[in-house]
RNA sequence: GGGCGGUUAGCUCAGCUGGUCAGAGCGCCUGCCUUACAAGCAGGAGGUCCCCGGUUCGAGCCCGGGACUGCCCACCA
């Protein structure tokens, strides 16, 4: 985009393949462990090696680069550590569907030979995100990419867990747990999610032994009767404490059951007679061991009925063991009703089958003890969490918090480092010196190695320079699903491991949603690539709402879309609001424009000023105040400010000290948001600035002296640039080459100095009253219906310093005579043709209705002796200007 | 069954510690191709701030109750 004065229009996809590869020329990316001065880092929640880049990563790159650069930009060394996840599960699901689909299988190919299939697919398949990244603009350290399963990572992983098991954290044993038959491998809690199904409710008679009548228990498993071994009541349920003690005979089996009380049933459900089977049942398996029953496993991990099951059973599916269960309780008549039942079930997250919950040899991790200090962590504040709500989430479920079943049955993953020999156990390092050891073919779940992720991608347990420099990282910034498979657990390991938390501010982001609410997701066909939003790409059909032409995006380019993202993003989840993006390519193309009229007219001169200038150059200043202390007001006080004339800036026309004063105004409110995670804020806040002030005022009244004394104009020009480089990083960087002084790269320039000297409440008085002048005096005109071209002769007396731009802008030209229409601003807009004066007469009766409304409004409230008194000074004293300046219109109407 | 959040203009959303807080973008209406930008500019219409009580001189903003809605956690057969 050489050709600045031809182009009108702003063209992303010209611009940015350019600018991203002179930032990555130049290094932009690279953090320094060695330097001097503060650090600033993150770790990028590692996306799957498989992984395709949506919108949730779309955002979260959006966000985490705004601060990167942000933080660059204020001189601080800064690393984005970069790197995807094995993502164990969603890894070897994928690429097992790939072998089905050539006609083979993992079993097939053997452990080694299908994990080396793993790795082929990663090298072919796994750089996408990354790659995905770079169109976002996302300044990562792109030059050390760390994975999961890399040799230094497992390095890390072994380390851990073998001090794990040594701190006697880690332990084996048979336990309950939820058993995946998809991915045919236990999972954690945490990737267990309920789903509404409609089973059938069966009533089954479970006759005495003492011959005497039977006793009906409910259930929607009939087959997992074959593991009952006892049946519960509670023990104040009258109906049935005389049976407490005595047995059942268990149908179809034989087995006597003992009839036990325990508080767990309800009395009111069902029955109010519990079957248990501790085997298969989380609560059964609870209520078993309160009771020492006997812990019979029917279903095993196949899926099939085992041995223990019976002979008659052994070998058949669950389902078809199901209905041949209820065929012969039927045949026996033992089924005394049963009827249609809806209720949540237990779904893996994972392979999305229903989980069977059974007993397993699995290796666990106790909680507790490592929740404990980062429960503290978090409550003394060495750890934030924005925005609170979350906080809370995670203080409560760490404060729940059970153990941790780590292994899983899967071949892709970090194999335990664990080998038995007859009864031995070892855990080590290295493996065990002797014969006969078998391995553990066991891999940890992925979060385990996740868990480990801001300080193994340092370098830990090595001592390094990174790790030093580097460690704690300063935010995290991520999606609330995974607080706790994630963020609670690196909290844990980082105090445990890494001697300190690992991180000081967590963000919690948006989720992003579909424009009707539903999730975006691939499958239902509700999301959107975000390439296709950057490029121009198909715009699905739940997209195709609101006033967009039907068919693709249009290419609205990086900076649209992470202006967008940011704008729409909150503390809670919002829906995708495609203009919001638009409304950032505007941005882009508005700062496009503005650029090329400064830029084009710039004279020698004003090139000379704005160098000279010492707050001019955003690459020559010192580093910005501390967040919070900028000592800048967000907009002019309510009441006026003394008047604080200072230096020479009685020569500075008015408007470039209104622009620098606005200017430092934004500086501050941009910056405070980003300091407290408020996007949203930041991306308007910069919005308005460039539209609201600097386009639609400060240029139109400069124009015409651009070429002469545009020196500000330049000034504020390249802070604006600055200020709006970590939001819109390609717009920004391109215009910056074309700026005058704008030597090397924009992303290594210094983020604009805060400047509260330079608010000047004066001059945004001042000019405030002649933007009001204008407006008024434009709406006026358009509702008289005054033709547009038309140049009225006017007075403006009460405007001495602004009277020239009020009169340019407003198509005014300064003359005597008798002035017939008297506007709020105290304008008088004198006889001429161009001017409907029976219009006129009509607005001005209508303008005296009001105003006699208002004084009569603000007269009633001054009469209220309550408001009086007992309103602070300031709201009272602004009610009686207020006041006067209402009568002083009606005065001016009616003289 | 608990817990948290939301309900503000036709749509998507801002509104900090109660006093120009009734806003933005888009859409809609009117007028302008004014030599930075017509994917632009100027002007305008449009809201009982979910409902009912309460506190207060004054309440989208605080308190109580209710309605609707979303999310999280939870082992009711």
């Amino acid at each position: 985009m050489s050709d600045l004065a031809e182009r009108t229009r702003y063209v992303p996809a010209e611009v940015e393949p350019r600018v991203f590869a002179r930032w990555l020329e130049a290094g932009v990316h690279r953090a320094d462990p060695e330097g001097e001065g503060e650090t600033f880092s993150i770790a990028i929640p590692p996306p799957n090696v498989t992984g395709v880049l949506h919108m949730g990563h779309a955002l979260n790159g959006a966000v985490q680069d705004t601060l990167i650069r942000y933080h660059r930009m204020l001189g601080e060394r800064v690393k984005w550590i970069l790197g995807t996840d094995h993502a164990g599960i969603a890894t070897q699901t994928q690429v097992e569907r790939l072998l089905a689909s050539e006609g083979s299988s993992r079993e097939a190919l053997g452990r080694e030979a299908f994990v080396a299939r793993v790795w082929e697919w990663r090298e072919t398949y796994g750089g996408t995100i990354v790659e995905q990244l770079k169109r976002l603009g996302a300044t990562c350290d792109y030059d050390h990419e760390r994975f999961t399963f890399d040799e230094a990572y497992a390095h890390a992983v072994v380390e851990v867990f073998v001090a794990l098991f040594e701190q006697g954290y880690v332990y084996r044993d048979h336990y309950m747990v939820n058993w995946d038959p998809g991915s045919r491998s236990a999972i954690s809690d945490l990737e267990v999610e309920e789903r509404e199904e409609t089973d059938t409710l069966y009533c089954i008679d479970y006759p005495l032994a003492s011959g005497s009548g039977s006793l009906t228990i409910a259930t929607v498993r009939p087959e997992t009767m074959l593991g009952d071994t006892a049946i519960a009541v509670h023990p104040d349920d009258e109906r049935y404490t005389r049976l407490v003690g005595e047995y059942a005979i268990l149908p179809l089996v034989g087995r006597r059951l003992k009839i036990i009380a325990d508080p767990y049933v309800k009395p009111d459900f069902g029955t109010g007679a519990l079957k248990i089977t501790p085997a298969h049942d989380p609560n059964d398996f609870e209520i078993g061991r309160r009771h020492g029953l006997e812990e019979v496993s029917v279903i095993g991990e196949d899926g099939r009925m085992t041995a223990a099951a019976g002979e008659r059973w052994a070998g058949m599916e669950v389902m078809e063991c199901r209905a041949a269960v209820v065929a012969e309780l039927r045949e026996q008549r033992l089924i005394s009703r049963q009827e249609p039942y809806v209720h949540d079930v237990p779904c893996s997250a994972r392979s999305g089958e229903r989980i069977e919950p059974l007993i397993s040899l699995q290796w666990f991790m106790r909680m507790d003890e490592l929740a404990a200090p980062a429960i503290a962590a978090v409550r003394d504040g060495r750890v934030r969490i924005t925005p609170e709500g979350q906080q809370r989430r995670y203080l409560e479920w760490m404060e729940g918090i059970r153990p941790w079943c780590v292994s899983r049955q899967l071949w892709w993953g970090h194999q335990l480092p664990v080998w038995y020999r007859n009864g031995e156990t070892y855990v080590g390092r290295t493996p065990p010196v002797g014969d006969d050891w078998t391995r553990d073919p066991d891999v940890l779940d992925t979060w385990f190695s996740s868990a480990l992720w801001p300080f193994a991608t340092l370098g830990w347990p090595e001592p390094t320079a990174e790790l030093e420099a580097f460690y704690p990282t300063s935010v995290l910034s991520t999606a609330r699903d995974i607080l706790f498979l994630w963020v609670a657990r690196m909290v844990m390991m980082g105090l445990q491991f890494a001697g300190d938390v690992p991180f000081r501010d967590v963000y919690v982001h948006s989720v992003i949603q579909a424009p009707d609410g539903r999730r975006m997701s691939k499958s239902l066909g509700t999301g959107i690539d975000p390439l296709d939003l950057i490029d121009g790409g198909p715009r699905p059909p739940v997209f195709q709402t609101g006033p967009h032409p039907p068919g693709d995006f249009p290419a609205y380019g990086a900076d649209g879309v992470r202006f967008g993202l940011l704008a729409m993003s909150s503390t809670q989840d919002v829906r995708f609001n495609e203009d919001k993006i638009a409304q950032g390519t505007q941005l882009a193309n508005k700062l496009y424009n503005a650029s090329r009229l400064i830029i084009t007219r710039a004279s020698g001169e004003d090139i000379d000023a704005a160098l000279q200038s010492p707050q001019a150059l955003p690459s020559e200043v010192t580093s910005s105040a501390g967040p919070g202390l900028r000592g800048v007001p967000a907009e002019p006080a309510a009441v006026a400010a003394e008047g604080r004339p200072t230096e020479a800036e009685t020569d500075v026309p008015l408007e470039d000290r209104w622009i620098l004063s606005r200017l430092a105004r934004a500086k501050a409110r941009v910056a405070d948001a980003i300091d407290a995670y408020e996007f949203h804020h930041a991306a308007l806040r910069l919005y308005d600035f460039v539209y609201g002030d600097l386009c639609d005022w400060y240029l139109e009244i400069v124009k015409p002296r651009l070429g002469t004394e545009g020196g500000v104009a330049l000034r504020v020009l390249r802070e604006t640039l600055a200020m709006a480089h970590p939001i819109i990083p390609f717009v920004t960087e391109e215009l910056w080459a074309h700026v005058p002084g704008g030597d090397g790269l924009l992303a290594t320039s210094r983020w604009p100095a805060q400047a509260p000297e330079a608010v000047d409440e004066d001059a945004e008085r001042e000019l405030g009253d002649a933007i009001d002048a204008i407006r008024e005096l434009r709406s006026w005109r358009d509702g008289m219906g005054v033709r547009p071209g038309a140049v009225l002769p006017a007075q403006l007396d009460g405007h001495a310093a602004t009277a020239e731009m009020i009169a340019r802008l407003g198509r005014l030209r300064p003359a005597d005579g008798e002035v017939v229409v008297r506007l709020a601003s105290g304008i008088g807009i004198l006889a001429s043709e161009e001017v409907d004066f029976e219009a006129e007469r009509r607005r001005t009766d209508e303008r005296r209705a009001t105003l006699r409304a208002e004084i009569q409004r603000a007269q009633g409230k001054l009469a209220n002796d309550r408001f009086v008194a007992r309103a602070p000074a300031a709201v009272v004293g602004a009610e009686r200007d207020k006041l006067a300046a209402l009568e002083r219109e009606l005065d001016g109407l009616d003289g």
